[in-house]
DNA sequence: TAGTTTGTTAAACATGCGTTCAAGATCGGA
DNA sequence: TCCGATCTTGAACGCATGTTTAACAAACTA
């Protein structure tokens, strides 16, 4: 169920513990000396065995990337949402996992950028496929639409903190996930608008959630 | 046009530095002495004008809230998307706010909860209005519709710097923002499955743009 | 068993941090 | 003009940081 992650080495244990930080905290204000407590070791052990703190940081994103494109036989390499799916499932285990690469696209990292360009593409596919089979309807900005739809997807991970709070419950649960699941569904099978009325023309402004302009 | 942000007090100048380092790097990353170097000042000048580092931090939220929601005359107190329309039609400006504001949901400060838990309100309110004119259809859970179309607002901010760059700009751009607003409102339309195949049940997972597992 | 590599710690070091302080510059009101 | 208050600086202080080093323990290799 957990892969590699649980090789018990002191070298290990102190990734967990830096993933575990620097998700919760963001890089900068993880020092390495709170990695080492957190991990019960002394604060030159991080070093030696990573060399910096920098490297570190790459180590983790490296693990974290590979954790979610690389999983599983019987995987599409690089089918990040099973992997996240799989995280989601088993919540105690993973949440460092998800807050951690909620950070990772807002600490702005080489590794974030080339996910997120990664996930862009293959939305697109996934959507041209949609389109051709009839599943989908097709869009005036097919490459915008597939940003959005990335986007929209990353948020879930990105202000997770919030959505828990505002859904009643403190941390992440299967049960405001589900319901975040369900109300995007609705969303993207019919939007929010009724057929009739639609609004004129969208002004770039943070969405039409409070552009509701009549 | 540009309100108070503009009184050209040395104190004004120390606290918009502070917005542009905060904003661009987090503020865990941001000392003293770079707002100093940033504001062209001294040191002890930013810690005798607001007396330590976090009651900058405290000042910046407080001036980008009130900014952001107690703007100009004519607009309903609280109308967060009309701010933020007029600072994007002008982002040499107002670009510094943009990425602050931003950042506020991911550093986070209790600042960006409540921001985000009155939007989550207003929304609410807006779109039981939109619903109870027709306008809108109804939702089988509306709170946590009103948190998602807000999750998804939020994102264009805390993920703009993958959206420019995925979009081909280098920054924030007029011509990326109304493609994105424009792939939104197609979403809010008609969302992007076709009426005939909706897929079954929706999963926990990242949202529907990887899960189209047909 | 002896020797070499690896794992690990505690102390030390230089640097940069937030903040304080003493001193001067600048200014408005008497 | 003088004075008190405010603005501003540069140096200093104590502290936490990332990293280095020397020493030692453990474990493999011969």
């Amino acid at each position: 169920m957990r892969s590699r992650s649980d090789d018990s080495t002191t070298k290990a244990r102190i990734r967990d513990a830096a993933i575990r930080l620097i998700g919760q905290n963001g890089f900068a204000a993880t020092s390495a000396r709170a990695v080492a407590t957190e991990a019960g070791v002394s604060a030159g052990l991080v070093i030696h065995h990573f060399g910096s703190m920098r490297e570190l940081k790459v180590a983790c994103d490296d693990f974290i990337i590979t954790e979610v494109t690389h999983r599983k036989v019987g995987m599409g390499e690089g089918d990040v949402s099973a992997a996240v799916s799989e995280w989601y499932a088993d919540l105690p285990t993973f949440e460092p996992w998800l807050i951690y690469l909620g950070r990772l696209f807002t600490d702005d990292s080489v590794a974030g950028a080339d996910l997120f360009d990664r996930l862009v593409a293959m939305s697109h596919t996934m959507l041209a496929e949609g389109v051709a089979s009839g599943a989908i309807t097709p869009s005036a900005d097919e490459h915008a639409r597939a940003v959005l739809l990335v986007t929209h997807s990353l948020s879930t991970l990105t202000l997770q903190s919030h959505i828990a709070r505002s859904l009643g419950s403190s941390q992440l649960s299967l049960d405001s996930l589900s319901r975040m699941g369900n109300a995007a569904l609705e969303l993207y099978t019919h939007g929010i608008y009724t057929p009739s009325t639609t609004p004129s023309q969208e002004g770039p402004g943070s969405g039409p959630t409070h552009d509701l302009r009549h």
